[in-house]
RNA sequence: GGGCGUAUAGCUCAGCGGGAGAGCACUUCGUUGACAUCGAAGGGGUCACUGGUUCAAUCCCAGUUACGCCCACCA
């Protein structure tokens, strides 16, 4: 006996042989001879011969591998490579096999192949029906059943003992894969059919060279990788589905004659692939010869004889003179993925030369899920390739795919999906939208998170409000509005801050890198314009100065129009809105915010940047004292700046407003040197101080001026722990030597102010 | 089995060869007219572990551990 494992029992009724391993010295004396299959009727039991192959593996079991040539993948392979016959036993319903002669005739057709060592063709073989009479029609599982217990009942199954001595067949229990459809939920049976394929291999080389040289382009890069990996292993294309969906497969049957016209007795077909009907018809024609007519007929197949009488095409046994032929055409469709392949050129009206085709092909950029990359675009590619010798597309943009809480892969058939319209009903299109484009970083998959939807429905609202704001304060467009016109410090700052984020976002977007844009549009309109420009433009709203007022308006009304489209891809629907509502007098707005112009840069002042990022600095400086001091909020203080130049005076005098709204001072100015009751800030290269006379706390203040300068301190050893290695000097960067050096010495002269202010308080 | 990827603040995640970041959560303070879906100030991280390359590593390389995904599939 040789001991055979296996989970499907039944299909040991199509078995064609046992293989072993070549070098398994074991089986070694046994190869070649034949052995019985231990099943079926006991008067017809089968023989199929023991052979070798490189596929069993000797430590695995018993180191013998049934063969069932029809019904799995590995050992199909095994059966081609040592010509062992394929039954089939089952049909399209999994169960087994009901047609052809009685048992006793079928298997004596199997003994013979056996005997003769002559493999016949496979339609031969396919015919041949090894299910044994009274299993026939059963279902796969009532056969499995049925066969086991077969196999016990004649004592021929291996045994073991259980826990109390006794012997029962051995079962191992074991996990193995198991494929289940995807629709059905049913354990899939392999299954030889006949199917159409697509010599994938041939089309993958023109496609793959097209990524390799860099003709179309993987976002982010690493997806080519997963491109490559399939392509170079590809297998061929099984482009055949029963289905009644699709492209219909453009081939024809008719019967297949021989020299002398009659039909061949085996009933095999000719296939006449063709465009339409009448080019099937017209090559059929010339197949055939003149003295047959030649017909499509869509309903009945079939040949119609000299006499009129009506065959099915696949008759077997007579060797007949045709009259006429009526092709039938293969009712099977395209697979869904061949005919999407064609779409980027079919959609514009390929095969003809359309203006539409000269224009879009190729088209740009293809958007899709990692998931596709196989299914669609490595299809595409072959087939831009290979009808268009030209690739669809240029880049493909692989986005980040949305998984559900646990990091799973949203399906409709496994019922996990986030379904956006309730994220949309509870925050709204433009807060969703926002919150994928800033998760979406490049080669990662998105766990969404309600948080941050939340969040950036809050920076709508941020900006309804900012918009809000600016109307109550009759900020409104003025046409020709220059930004190079701007006099005060606060719009040249704002307008070259708007210019930065212009850069950024089309830098980003440019570079598919949208969670940066939509970072960089975020930081700019909440962090620069709602915190800072707005906050810093209500004391000159509420001044006297009608020119300053007037030019702010103008800047805000400006900045926030630029703003409206540097959100819009992010955002469009509240900034279509927010555009159509602030049109002001005098300024046209035809159309939509979506059909305007994409901003770009205007002024870069760094002067005024500096200045007013010197004064945010600033203000925010004196917060953070005020706030570690405990000093009520409503209380309010003077501000001294210690020796300061005359522009560094001017300068305090431009900030005076905002100093005494945003920081709540009452009066600033310049002094040699500061009074000893009084909290001291380094602000860039000044210092500057509040005096508390009566408020101050002098432990705490030294407190946090050492805490202060500990901080530097630290920073301060690091970076002279650099400059003091000689290979730093040597080999790193000019322009990175330099920067230390100038943190070193701004560094240093920190601490020589905090060592002032320590000495001073005593 | 083949391939790809991820480990950074309590949570969700950016970032990057040279000074650790955001949002949410948390602590304290604040409603006189843009916004409490808000404002101000703050606490919080050995950038998974081990080794290597480098003047310099959270970042590059190798290995380890954990987790995830794709493809194939063991009689």
């Amino acid at each position: 006996y040789i001991s055979i494992a296996t989970t499907r029992p039944e299909t040991m009724l199509g078995d064609g042989a046992v293989a072993v391993h070549l070098s398994d010295e074991r089986y070694a004396s046994i190869v070649g001879k034949l052995c019985e299959i231990p099943v079926g009727p006991k008067e017809h039991r089968r023989f199929i011969p023991i052979i070798t192959d490189e596929y069993p593996d000797p430590d695995f079991g018993s180191g013998a591998v049934k063969i069932t040539g029809a019904h799995d993948f590995n050992d199909y392979q095994v059966a081609k490579r040592g010509k062992i016959p394929m039954y089939r036993l089952m049909d399209t319903q999994a169960a087994l096999r009901a047609d052809g002669a009685p048992y006793a005739e079928e298997a004596a057709k199997a003994k013979q192949i056996v005997e003769s060592g002559e493999l016949p063709d496979e339609e031969t073989v396919d015919a041949i029906n090894l299910v044994p009479d009274d299993y026939r029609g059963l279902d796969r599982f009532e056969a499995r059943k049925k066969i086991v217990a077969d196999i016990n009942a004649d004592g021929l199954a291996v045994m073991t003992k259980d826990e109390d001595g006794n012997a029962v067949p051995m079962v191992e229990n074991k996990p193995i894969m198991q494929p289940f459809g995807d629709r059905s939920k049913v354990v899939i049976e392999p299954m030889l059919t006949d199917q159409w394929f697509a010599d994938a291999k041939t089309l993958a080389e023109p496609a793959l060279a097209s990524v390799k040289e860099g003709r179309t382009k993987f976002v982010p890069e690493n997806w080519s990788k997963t491109y490559y990996q399939w392509m170079e292993n590809i297998e061929p294309w099984c482009i055949s589905r029963q289905l009644w969906w699709g492209h219909r497969i453009p081939a024809w049957y008719g019967p297949k004659i021989d020299s002398d016209g009659c039909k061949l007795e085996t009933g095999e077909s000719e296939i006449f692939v063709a465009k339409s009907d009448a080019e099937a018809v017209q090559l059929a024609q010339t197949y055939y010869g003149s003295d047959v007519s030649v017909s499509v007929d869509h309903g009945d197949f079939g040949i119609v004889l000299a006499g009129g009488e009506k065959l099915d095409i696949g008759t077997e046994n007579e060797r007949i003179k045709l009259d006429s032929v009526s092709l039938s055409r293969d009712p099977d469709v395209l697979d869904t993925w061949f005919s999407s392949a064609l779409w980027p050129f079919s959609t514009l009206g390929w095969p003809e030369k359309t203006p539409e085709l000269e224009r879009y092909y190729q088209t740009d950029v293809l958007i899709t899920g990692f998931d596709i990359i196989f299914f669609w675009v490595a299809r595409m590619m072959m087939m831009g390739n290979h009808f268009m010798k030209q690739e669809p597309f240029h880049t493909i943009y692989i986005h980040a795919l949305v998984r559900d809480e646990h990091g799973a892969k949203m399906s409709k058939s496994k019922g996990n999906v986030i379904d956006p319209l309730e994220l949309i009903d509870e925050y709204s299109a433009d807060a969703l939208r926002f919150t994928l484009a800033a998760m979406a970083a490049q080669g990662r998959d998105i766990k969404l998170s309600t948080d941050r939807v939340a969040g950036y429905r809050n920076f709508a609202t941020k900006l309804w409000n900012a918009t809000r704001f600016a109307e109550m304060n009759e900020c409104k467009l003025v046409e020709g509005f220059k930004p190079e016109d701007a006099k005060s410090q606060l719009n040249r700052w704002v307008l070259t801050e708007l210019s930065r984020a212009v850069n950024d976002v089309t830098r980003e977007i440019e570079a598919y890198r949208f969670n940066e844009a939509a970072a960089a549009v975020y930081r700019f309109v909440w962090n620069k314009v709602c915190d800072w420009h707005l906050e810093l433009a209500k004391p000159v709203f509420g001044g006297e100065d009608e020119a300053a007022k007037a030019e702010t308006r103008a800047t805000t009304a400006y900045v926030l129009d630029q703003i409206y489209a540097l959100m819009h891809p992010f955002m469009p629907f509240i900034t279509e809105e927010l555009w159509e509502r602030t049109s002001g007098e005098g300024v046209s707005r035809d159309g939509f915010l979506m059909h305007s112009s994409w901003p770009v840069e205007g002024i870069l002042d760094d002067q005024a940047a500096d200045e007013i990022n010197w004064l945010i600095d600033l203000i925010t400086a004196v917060r953070s004292v005020r706030a570690e001091m405990n000093l009520p909020a409503k209380a309010r203080t003077d501000l001294l700046l210690i020796g300061a130049n005359d522009d560094e005076k001017a300068m305090l005098e431009r900030s005076m407003n905002a100093l005494q709204r945003m920081a709540r001072v009452d009066n600033g100015s310049v002094a040699s040197e500061a009074p000893q009751a009084s909290a001291q800030i380094v602000v860039g290269q000044l210092t500057v101080c509040l005096p508390l006379e009566g408020v101050i706390d002098f432990d705490a203040e030294r407190d946090r001026l050492n805490k202060e300068r500990d901080k530097a301190t630290g920073e301060i050893e690091k970076i002279e722990k650099k400059l003091g290695n000689q290979g730093f000097i040597a080999k790193a960067p000019e322009a990175v030597v330099a920067e230390q050096r100038t943190r070193l010495e701004d560094l240093q002269a920190t601490v020589a102010k905090l060592d002032e202010g320590i000495a001073r308080l005593g």
